[in-house]
DNA sequence: GAATTTAGTCTTGCATACCGGAAAAAGCCA
DNA sequence: TGGCTTTTTCCGGTATGCAAGACTAAATTC
């Protein structure tokens, strides 16, 4: 068996890099009349690089990408993103290990929505070992936390307030002055976060 | 003197490329106290290469970039774009009938947040008999959910779209067309409900 | 404090992004 | 059809993206 090729990026399925970047750069070209050359005048890449990436044959870095939207006058997002496409549902996977906010010996922290897409509203899942704690710096003004306890004994503190949860239990309290979640039992603890900033 | 070299994009200043991308990249895995090896892992992207771009000392590919971009959780728009009262504390106890927003036979809903108190953003337990399920018809335009499933095996549906959930698993999708959340096990399924009004 | 583990950087080597110019296609007008 | 122009693809060379492993420094364990 020979030993396997180094696994380099360029071997990725092409179109799964950017769905259709080639079609999109030669779309928006044609739709402008220009041709390569122009193209490459305007942003400053070479046609024949230009010409393999229209063709998916290409693998461009990301300033030769910038380049190209700089051209088009827009930005790398607008290039990229394909337009008016959203997929409805989005499910992460219990394993998906992209989705493993941090994990330490004492606290385990799972984010349950896609991160920084929800502006202002993050949803997390936190399972903290018996003595484990997760304390918290404030975050912006007005910001609130909603927790709900699934399974374990749980205390929570904002600012000099304290308050023991069971199992079922939920609460709320500002999150914009010091706070923190603690395991206050013996097993592990389980608790469902919700963060909402103002 | 060696003759002056084509002019390569490299030679671009490299802060020009995307504004502090290594910094970002750094900053989002220090967050999740990730090691470069643990980033390389769930990325697929070479320790090396991970340093180098931090360090801004790489002009990584679009494929790189996107592998980042993925092994964080969010689209490469959202990694390349830069980012940016009297009783604290209120409980709601589990036995609470005051919070039973709903009850039947088939399904059971618990409000875990104050209602009508956070006005774009509500959480909810959600628990559902075998066969049973929670139809609703469309929210306000802009509406998405977010779903956990804690125990039992969850149908989603969303417009034309389905999935299907095992325990730890979650999900997010539209919630401004007709949506259904069914249990499809054989015993009882919960699932924690964070509504997103837009 | 030596041995082990864990973090990051540096080195080596290959595949390829990228460029400039040549060859090939495709129009376009007699 | 034959030339003339314009557009695209092909080709050769250089610089560099990238992976793997060696190396170094710091933190743990014994």
């Amino acid at each position: 068996m020979p030993r396997k090729a180094a696994a380099r990026v360029k071997d990725v399925p092409a179109e799964a890099i950017s769905r259709h970047l080639g079609a999109r750069v030669k779309q928006l070209r044609s739709d402008r009349n220009w041709s390569l050359e122009a193209l490459a005048g305007a942003s400053g890449v070479s046609r024949s690089m230009l010409s393999e990436i229209e063709r998916e044959q290409a693998n461009p870095t990301l300033a030769v990408t910038l380049r190209i939207a700089q051209a088009f006058g827009m930005s790398l997002s607008e290039l990229i993103e394909t337009p008016g496409v959203t997929s409805s549902i989005t499910v992460i996977r219990h394993h998906d290990r992209a989705f493993h906010y941090r994990s330490d010996d004492h606290c385990r922290i799972r984010t349950l929505s896609p991160l920084n897409l929800e502006k202002d509203v993050e949803f997390y899942e936190v399972e903290l070992q018996p003595g484990g704690a997760l304390r918290s710096a404030p975050h912006f003004e007005g910001t609130r936390e909603f927790l709900t306890v699934v399974k374990g004994l749980v205390k929570v503190e904002s600012n000099e307030d304290t308050d023991t949860l069971h199992h079922g239990d939920s609460t709320t309290y500002r999150a914009d002055v010091p706070h923190a979640i603690l395991n206050a039992g013996k097993g592990e603890a389980l608790v469902f976060l919700v963060v909402i900033y103002r």
